[in-house]
DNA sequence: ACCTGAACACCGTTCAAGT
DNA sequence: ACCTGAACACCGTTCAAGT
């Protein structure tokens, strides 16, 4: 066997991260396996350990893919935006989560394996998201990069809990008022708060 | 084989449930089975299958042990404690996630099997943290149970994001604040800014 | 009625052996 | 160098068969 050469390695890699990015928009992450990614793109388990060396560089590539298209999105659809930008954001956070939602569990529900740590280009591919509001609060704390990024902080953070509480329904165990609700009432009242500081 | 009889059926499930909970303690959800949990106690799978019925009930019997425990610390010293009452209870929250942190995400990295839902008296488990907030709002905003209800959503939410993005990595990719000084931002601006509404 | 053992259909990971 | 096939050490789940 060996030595098919249908494909090159950059080729293979896109078609597994492909494949992968779609099995999980299917099946959600819980239900994911590399041995299913082989089986679709027609190769073996070892070829993918052969590429990506191991599950977790598989995940963390799928999950750029989604972290890349989701920036692209966000940061397009906020320089359109002509309300306030912070509520923005919550309202894209909370639809994109809803919309994409096993791409965007998975994010949250991979963990590296013990020992490892996130490998910085992922952790740049992160990064982005606090940058994008923090720039978009400057203007709100007289320029004050650390402020913003305290803030950014806070309501990324904040958005991003009572999006996962929401979605895995341990918010709606007492009353019953919408996600979207909970995260303006955050933005709103934090960023009043911190004003009146 | 079978018929040993020696424990009681209410015996064994205190066994499972006890070894399990000190399996999670010991090597985190990600690595639990109930093939351990039964090696553990000197069973087989198939006898917690009898017992529980599934893997969701056993770790739900299980999560809910930890429930049990962190309500009662929780509710006990937030009685004895003198200074304001949301700020203990962020700090609790961030403590406790710290010193049991296998089994408090292991309330949280738990997903029914698709199609389940989550029963009701586990439900209620939940909800007693919701009221615990709730009623210790309560003074501030006039009696009113639903606008408490409503803070306390965001409040809780809003905590357990910056805990759990906090314990996995993703806060600290750009500045260094520490998840402490983000919860207490959040409970101080959030409140202020809640009265000056 | 209670419990076992074995089977089924899966996993991630490794690696000698082929081309 | 690239890829396979098989093995290893695991999973959750089911159930006929024993006591």
């Amino acid at each position: 066997m060996a030595r098919r050469s249908d494909h090159s390695r950059e080729e293979l890699e896109a078609l597994a991260i492909n494949a992968g990015h779609q099995l999980i928009g299917e099946q959600g992450f819980s239900h994911f396996s590399a041995r299913q990614v082989a089986l679709r793109i027609g190769y073996t388990v070892g070829t993918l350990y052969h590429i990506f060396g191991s599950y977790d560089e598989l995940i963390l590539r799928i999950n750029a893919k989604t972290l890349d298209a989701w920036y692209g999105e966000m940061a397009a659809a906020l320089q359109k935006n002509k309300s306030d930008p912070m509520r923005f954001l919550a309202r894209h956070y909370l639809a994109y989560s809803t919309e994409h939602y096993q791409h965007w569990l998975a994010l949250f529900e991979h963990h590296m394996e013990k020992g490892r740590a996130v490998p910085g280009w992922y952790r740049e591919k992160l990064a982005r998201f606090f940058v994008l509001m923090e720039d978009a609060l400057l203007p709100r704390v007289g320029n004050n990069r650390k402020k913003a990024g305290k803030i950014a902080k806070v309501l990324w953070a904040g958005i991003h809990g009572i999006c996962i509480l929401s979605h895995t329904g341990k918010l709606d165990i007492v009353g019953a008022q919408s996600a979207e609700a909970l995260a303006l009432s955050l933005v709103d009242h934090y960023l009043a708060g911190v004003k009146h500081a």
